[in-house]
DNA sequence: TTATTAAGTCAATTATCTTGACTTATTACT
DNA sequence: AGTAATAAGTCAAGATAATTGACTTAATAA
């Protein structure tokens, strides 16, 4: 006789949501526009200056902004800017990839502090777990000789490795990493640092990125379309990134190409897999990377098919992404050696027809992302900054269970 | 000497941010679960028994909730439960299709008390528009004539009609409505009602009208696959519709597909144009939904082609739908007539193995919404009340500009 | 030199949620 | 039957954080 199913509700919020919000939203201003003044972003966020005040005081307190030299700028008293402090808050990022596994130490504005690179042995997470957890110990505490308190200012450690994330049959299929996926990842690193852990796919990270310092800076509707083993795109919906239910979203490398009589999955033809397999080359080779990048450069033929075919499936994924997201722009991103991205980019123009052709358009329909190996690391180090600092919904809410 | 680029920052909240949220939260706790008590309302919302129970009272001085029987369950006082007031607010929706106009009046719940339908001239806006306005004004009377103070309730009119919105060069493509497209709609009915309108694509105001009385209701990820005279995906991530940079989000029926030999877009090939042009049938016909109907529910052998391509082609969307978004489930939403619904969900299984094949799946990956013509008038009134009631970021803020 | 303008502060006020003690109504236990 | 336990809900005071309007400060324009 017991009819309780639970109850569904959104969270209230109360006081503290309002002003954690409040704070969120001129760091937010502060990382957009660079330096303002309290008069600025009491306009610019509609609050009342005095609220900006109190906020301003109290940000300054905790170290995240500081003032600047007061300017004159016409008649009335000069104002004093401030700016977010870099030192203010500090964050690990983790990239585990399948042959090698990179950490990052990013400060608040996004800049990389420490970089260490290893190689993850074949073995999976039975040997590759502590690899990881000595890397990420190693780049804690170089962090900690360059400044003073990192620790006390760690947010947290971002983590980004393919996905996609809890399905059952990736065991044995070698575009995936299966034994990763079964392993308790999270709990691992969470016992192991101390630290709050939080998990996202490479292309999440890719755009996590370029919202931080890249492309989709201060953009609100960005997708990145990221090529590197595999394709995925890293989505900015409404100012955040979206993961769908599952942690899943963008995994737009197993959607369905018809081609030659066949559907392919569209990473089977276009990502850096594909290539190595075109080439026949061993993906754990260590100069893989740069030789490719001489192929590409060098105008070598034997890479023309590819990059040929690549680029006219880049370009309906292009397309694809504009008429489902109608994005305000889509950004290029991949751990493609730079020469490649350029061939494909070049390749891939012009662009199908779309809806994302209109009048007034200010930023291109494609840009070229980061072209940096590091750039995933940056990405999955800014998920932790970003939940720490960057306005959302879920941050006025009170504690979620 | 002007440096004065215009400061982008989100806004900020206030008290009354707070305290809106918190009654759209209760508001949106009670359209989920039912009759709530005040207590099950502050363990679910985790707001305190007395800000539950001073947002109660307010609720129901302003008629959005009433008390029912109180219920002795167990030990302790019996509690109160309260369910929303069907009468507490009313939305006018209004579709416009190409060759027909429907207009719904709605109330808080969802149920729709008034309808009324009315042939589109061929003329365009320039003769239709006062067809809508009458059809609108004819809605709306009626339903003072039903309730009282309806007027004073009516929270506002929205709009469903064919996307996308803004793009050039529509005006010749009978796909589209271009003469509708550059018709000053909004800012017409604004001044012929005085209501507050909001305009949504059809397959968007499909989704909403889903989530408030249908298959996605309580989802906070659902994607409705919109099968009528076009295709188009109406998508609710994180609890709610999503738009896009230019409100054109989702228009998948131009996501082109490779097959013999060339590149066709969807909804060339699924969607009841494609059907009309299939069966050299007149648009116009009145009888043709009824015409179909037979065609469908009697086995005829020259409507099987088309279901077998357009279902082919449904289920690569739906897997292409399950691979980018990732949503709990994904609801086949359209206005063919029922019996081609359900011999298209017929032929479109089994689905493509997809990462929505996952353990623990409560929901189906495809399920059937609702087969009514006036679903999509349905949702277009559904537009204004969630705006009005339903908990969601932009509530929270001060007056966006 | 003075009026004007803009930045920023001060102190009182207001809106809203929280707290903890209290009341009420019911069932479970002895 | 009487009492303890439990849960719903109220009361009144308190805490938090934004708002208001007058005021101060510091610059330029006339």
């Amino acid at each position: 006789m017991n009819d309780s199913r639970p109850i569904r509700a959104k969270s209230g919020t109360n006081h503290e949501g309002t002003s954690a919000h409040n704070r969120r939203v001129m760091i937010d201003a502060l990382r957009i526009n660079g330096a303002l003044s309290r008069a600025d972003l009491a306009r610019a966020t509609r609050l009342t200056k005095q609220t900006v005040s109190n906020i301003i005081e109290e940000l300054e307190r905790d170290g995240l902004v500081n003032s600047q030299e007061a300017v004159r700028k016409g008649r009335g008293q000069p104002s004093t800017p401030y700016r977010l402090v870099p030192e203010g808050a500090f964050a690990i990022g983790l990239q585990i990839d399948r042959h090698v596994t990179r950490a990052v130490a990013v400060d608040l504005l996004g800049s990389v502090l420490v970089r260490a690179e290893a190689g993850l042995p074949p073995g999976g997470p039975s040997t590759g777990a502590k690899v990881i957890l000595d890397l990420v110990a190693g780049v804690r505490s170089k962090l900690a000789g360059i400044v003073q308190q990192s620790e006390t200012r760690l947010v947290g450690l971002g983590v980004a490795m393919p996905g996609p994330f809890g399905i059952d049959g990736s065991g044995d299929d070698p575009w995936m990493m299966g034994a990763w996926q079964k392993f308790p990842l999270l709990e691992t690193l969470t016992a192991g640092t101390g630290l709050d852990v939080g998990l996202q796919n490479d292309a999440a990270a890719a755009a996590t990125a370029e919202r931080m310092v890249g492309a989709a800076h201060g953009l609100d509707h960005a997708v990145c379309l990221f090529v590197g083993y595999g394709i995925g795109a890293g989505l900015i919906l409404n100012g955040e990134l979206y993961r769908g239910a599952n942690g899943n979203a963008g995994e737009i490398g197993m959607a369905l190409l018809f081609a030659e009589g066949k559907s392919t999955p569209l990473e089977h033809r276009a990502s850096l897999a594909s290539l190595y397999q075109y080439l026949s080359a061993d993906p754990a080779d260590p100069d893989l990377h740069a030789h490719i990048n001489d192929l590409a450069s060098g105008g070598d033929p034997g890479i023309d098919t590819w990059i040929e075919t690549a680029a006219a499936d880049l370009r309906w994924s292009i397309h694809l992404i504009e008429t489902i997201f109608d994005p305000q722009t889509v950004i290029l991103c991949g751990s493609a050696p730079e020469a490649l991205v350029n061939r494909l980019i070049a390749a891939i123009g012009p662009l199908l027809p779309s809806i994302a052709e209109r009048r007034g358009r200010t930023l291109p329909r494609l840009q070229p992302g980061m072209a940096d190996p590091w750039s995933v690391a940056l990405g999955a180090a800014a998920g932790p900054i970003g939940r720490a600092f960057d306005p959302h919904f879920a941050a006025i809410l009170k504690d979620s269970r």
